[in-house]
DNA sequence: AATTTTCCTGCAACCGATTGCACTAGCTTC
DNA sequence: GAAGCTAGTGCAATCGGTTGCAGGAAAATT
C-alpha cells in the first residue's frame, strides 16, 4: 500500500502538501500540485479509508435497515440497492446492511430505513444519527418515495380514458400512509369525475384477490377496471379473471402499481404504474449525505413521479 | 464516545490492560478482568472499528459483487445478503454493496461474487484478495451452491413416485454449470430407471415456456411430469397448461427450482425444489472470513443440501 | 538465600491520515 | 530600509487502538 508519505517522497514535499493537494488544493501552489498529482497517479495512490475515518471521526459507512421480513420482501428491493451502493460509492461509503437476522453493531454516520410501519416509530426516532426514510410517513422523518397518489390517479385517468366504465380499486388492508396514498389517489380521480366509487382491501397476496374474483364472479360488472395497489393484487385478480376465461383486455382491465415484479413472470404482461426505485434509491442516499454533510439538519420529503407502463392487461387505443 | 482511555481510567489500570482483556484476556489476571469489565459496561463501550482497522490494516469491509444485472436479479437475492449480513455482522465485518452501476473503490478483506458467468473469470481471477464465489465454478475457485445435481434428481424421482409416467426436463439456455447440473440430474435418474429422456431448453424467461406449451399442446403426452431448472419455467409451462384448462395436478406435472419466487404468486403453489438461499448466504461468508484468518487458504467447495416443497402442481399421494 | 523462571502490567512507538500553529519567502506599505 | 502582510509550506500533535519490549512481583529452582 502506498500512503501519503510515499507520494510525498516521490514529489519531493511533505505529506502536508499532498494531504493538502486532496482536501484543499486551492492553498497549494499549481506547480507542486502537478508534481504531486503525478506523483500519486505513479504510484496507484489510493487513501487509506480507516485512518481518513478515525481522524475524521466518520466511520464512512452508511446503515440500511430493512425491517421486513427478508422472506416476504418485494424483489425490487434490488433496484434500491443499487441506486443506493451507486450514489454512496461516489463519496466513498460503503453500504452496510442490517436486517432483522443481524445485529447492529459499530458505529456509522448515517441510516436509510425501509419498511418501517408505525410500530417501528419509537424506535427509529431513538437513533443518533441522521436518517432518511425510503417510504412515505406522517411524522416529521425525512424520506423519499414514489408519489403514490399521483400514481393511482394516473392508472384511475387512463382506465378512464380507455372507456372502462367502472373502475374499482384493489387495496391493502395494513394501515400504513403508502396505501392511504394510493387509496386517495383513486379517490380523488373518481370524485373528480363524480363517479361512485368501490373499494376492496385484501392482505397483499395475490390469492385473495384471486379468490375474491373466484367468488364473485357472476356478479362482476362488466367493463370494469381494476386499479390495484400492487402488481401482486393485480396478478391474483388476473389469475382470477383467466379461470373463467374473462377476455382481458377487451372486457377487464387490470393496472398493477410497482412495476418490477411482473416483467419477469406475467403474461400478458400488465399495465402497471411504474415506481422509479433505482431512482429513489439514489435520491435517497443523495439526502441522507446531504443531511450528514448539513450536519444532521432536516431535509425535507422528496416525492418521485411514477410513470404508467402500458401493456397487455388494459386496452391501449392511442387516440387522444 | 467512550474508547480505551476512557475505560482504562475508570478501571485503574493502563489502557494496554483493557486492549488485552479484549484480544487475549486469558494474559489478565481475573480480578483486573472483573474490574475492566464492569467498566466497559459502565460506561458502555464500543471498540472503534476505525481505529482498529487501521492498526491491523483490516478494511472490516468484505465486498459483495453482484454481476447479474439488478434488473432481472432473482428475488432470492434479498434471502442470500440477509444470511451473508447476518454471518459477517458477527465479526464486526460491515457488507458492502458492489453493482455494475457502482464503482469498485476503497479497500476491502475479501469479495463475494454471485452471478458470475464464464465471461467473468478473468476479471475475478485477478482480484487480490480472499475470493468466495456464490455459484458453481469449474475453475479451482471457492464456492458454495446447492447441490443442483441432486435437486433434479429429487425433483425426477418424486416425479416418477407419484406415477407420472413421462418425465420432460426443462432447462435453460445459456451454459453455466449451474444449468448443466440441474440438467445432469434428472438425465442420471432418467438413466438410471432406464427411461427416455426429453429435454427442452428456453431462456429463463416464463413466456417461452408457455408458448411451447401453447405451440404443442395437441401433441403433449399424457400423465407427463415437468420437471424444470427454475420456477420462472415452471410458472410458464403452468400457465401455458392452464390456457387449456389443463388438469394440474391431475393429468399434468409440474416441479420448479429455486423456492422463493412462486409462494409469492403462483396459485396453486408450485411443486419446487427449495434452495437453501439464506443458509447458503451464512456458508459462503463463514467460508471467506476462515478463508482470510487462514491467510487465503483454499477451502474448498460446500454444497448445500436443497429440499423438495410439495405444493399443489404435483400429485401428491402421501403412501410409500 | 540467591538466582532463575514465570506471569502480569505499563511505556513508547506506530498505523495513515488531518488540524493548528510556526515559519519562510516575497510584496506592500510608510 | 524597516515593519507588516500574505501565501505557501512544514513540524508536531492527534485520532483510538495494537504490538514489542522493558520491568516488577511472585513462584520455582538451586
Amino acid at each position: 500500500m502506498t500512503t501519503l508519505t510515499d507520494v510525498a517522497k516521490r514529489a519531493n514535499v511533505s505529506k502536508m502538501t499532498v494531504s493538502r493537494v486532496i482536501n484543499h488544493p486551492e492553498q497549494v501552489r499549481d506547480e507542486l500540485k502537478q508534481s504531486v498529482f503525478t506523483a500519486m497517479h505513479e504510484l496507484n495512490y489510493r487513501p487509506n479509508v480507516a485512518a481518513k475515518a478515525l481522524v475524521n471521526n466518520r466511520t464512512q459507512i452508511i446503515k440500511l435497515f430493512i425491517l421486513e421480513d427478508m422472506d416476504t420482501t418485494e424483489p425490487y428491493y434490488m433496484n434500491l440497492l443499487a441506486g443506493i451502493s451507486k450514489e454512496l460509492g461516489k463519496e466513498q461509503y460503503s453500504l452496510q446492511l442490517v436486517t432483522n437476522h443481524s445485529f447492529d453493531i459499530g458505529g456509522c454516520d448515517g441510516y436509510i430505513v425501509t419498511g418501517m410501519r408505525h410500530t417501528d416509530f419509537e424506535w427509529v426516532q431513538r437513533l443518533t444519527r441522521p436518517v432518511v426514510l425510503f417510504g412515505e410517513n406522517r411524522l416529521e422523518l425525512d424520506y423519499c418515495d414514489t408519489n403514490n397518489t399521483l400514481g393511482t390517479q394516473m392508472a384511475t385517468e387512463y382506465a378512464l380514458k380507455q372507456g372502462y366504465t367502472n373502475i374499482e380499486f384493489i387495496g391493502i388492508n395494513v394501515k400504513e400512509p403508502f396505501e392511504y396514498s394510493r387509496e386517495a389517489g383513486y379517490l380523488m380521480s373518481m370524485q373528480n369525475h363524480q363517479l361512485p366509487t368501490t373499494i376492496h382491501r385484501f392482505s397483499n397476496h395475490s390469492h385473495l384477490a384471486m379468490e375474491y374474483i373466484e367468488a364473485n364472479w357472476s356478479d362482476l360488472k362488466a367493463n370494469t377496471c381494476y386499479v390495484c395497489a400492487s402488481d401482486r393484487l393485480a396478478f391474483g385478480i388476473e389469475k382470477g379473471l383467466t379461470i373463467f376465461n374473462a377476455r382481458v383486455p377487451a372486457d377487464f382491465g387490470i393496472i398493477g402499481f410497482d412495476g418490477v415484479f411482473l416483467n419477469q413472470v406475467a403474461t400478458p404482461k400488465l399495465t402497471t404504474v411504474q415506481q422509479p426505485i433505482f431512482e429513489l434509491g439514489v435520491r435517497c442516499a443523495r439526502m441522507l449525505l446531504t443531511k450528514i454533510e448539513k450536519d444532521g439538519q432536516s431535509q425535507g420529503i422528496e416525492q418521485l413521479l411514477p410513470t404508467l407502463s402500458i401493456a397487455g392487461s388494459t386496452r391501449n387505443d392511442q387516440g387522444d
